[in-house]
DNA sequence: ATTTATTTGGAACATTCATTCCGATATACA
DNA sequence: TGTATATCGGAATGAATGTTCCAAATAAAT
């Protein structure tokens, strides 16, 4: 009897979401820090094992790039959501700093933004998430400012200071915003931080 | 012959400066981060010994802490300083913000600031350092909150806001100015960060 | 059920880590 | 000069680290 030659024989398949890992892993290392953070705790908070891990994401730094990035593109997806929601440039400004303000207190565990965090504890050793960070500022600053510049159009921000200028102090404070909150995160003193931040917007 | 008890044998001395030691150790931490500093790293900075460290420091979280705090008074005295050299107190906190720009500035090797590094890193999972960046931020509101109670007295800067508000919005601003300088230590743009956030103290 | 390809768990590995320890050194006073 | 005592350098230690490896388990197609 003449045997067909064997295509295909399909193979076990991932067990596991890798976006459910990014975001997992995002969470320890947000707490602990990179350095901080070891393979252990990674399987640990993952569920997955080790071999899993150095499969997928290659190594402990793959893993930690990768959750960075997604960490990135999803809260940009998010403030995308946020702005969608209201047609004024002024409001989608707020919106912003807002959704911050209700991220950091709702945040238990003072785990922070894995963003600010890991920029500050590697950005003088680290090219990659140097150069990440960077990226993720400019593109904050070309958000705000082109915000301002719709809302100064529209009458609804203040013509007194250039909508760049504007963009990189929006962005400015939404850090200073993070540092505080991290120190001390009391509603109260957070809100009226952003209501001063977003005053200059105003006449 | 009676021969006498004899006391104080006089060891050999300490042969180094401990504060000078805290300054190196300090510089090595801002730059790789706690978690990501080394003994060896300490040893190779510090020229001290590995005995030496631990019998004077205690162990590597004891030289960091020390390390810390001796920094954070340190810049403490460099700001009074500064405030010493006017008695307009709006020229009190834009020295404080100049100050901070130059420090930016001159950072070669991108260090940035020590208490804002570790905070980041490390708030989460180290008490210690959580207290003590959180008395740095009291502190600082509190110092930017008495100059502006007392500028505004004098008529210097607008009454539009109160002095503890405006207090803290200073130094979430400072923050987000060493955010953005480690991501960025572009001159013009953080100048203009500078210019736009001081700009809320003007009528 | 068999085959195939991949995942998976856990042991094993080499390295690096913080810390300890000891002999040698060096100082200040008698 | 001699002695007491702390510092110092470097080896030693044991735990923790990131990574590799392999046998067993498993899913998909035959």
């Amino acid at each position: 009897m003449e045997r067909e030659f064997q295509f295909n024989a399909m193979p076990k398949t991932k067990q596991f979401d890798e976006t459910e890992v990014l975001v997992k892993a995002r969470e320890v290392f947000s707490v602990k820090g990179y350095n901080g953070t070891s393979m252990d705790d990674l399987v640990n908070a993952t569920g997955l094992s080790r071999s899993s891990i150095y499969d997928t994401f290659g190594d402990k730094h793959g893993l930690f790039l990768k959750s960075l990035s997604h960490y990135c593109t999803s809260q940009g997806d998010e403030l995308q959501n946020l702005c969608a929601k209201t047609d004024s440039p002024k409001k989608k400004i707020r919106a912003i700093f807002d959704y911050t303000l209700k991220s950091i207190l709702t945040d238990k565990e003072r785990k922070g933004c894995l963003m600010v965090n890991v920029s500050m504890e590697l950005n003088a050793v680290d090219r990659d998430v140097a150069a990440i960070s960077l990226a993720n500022m400019e593109d904050m600053e070309q958000t705000f400012s082109a915000l301002v510049k719709e809302g100064q159009a529209k009458g609804e921000i203040s013509k007194k200071f250039s909508p760049k200028a504007l963009g990189r102090l929006l962005y400015s404070n939404l850090m200073g915003l993070r540092v505080s909150g991290m120190n001390r995160p009391e509603p109260d003193a957070l809100k009226e931080i952003v209501k001063l931040a977003l005053s200059i917007l105003d006449e």
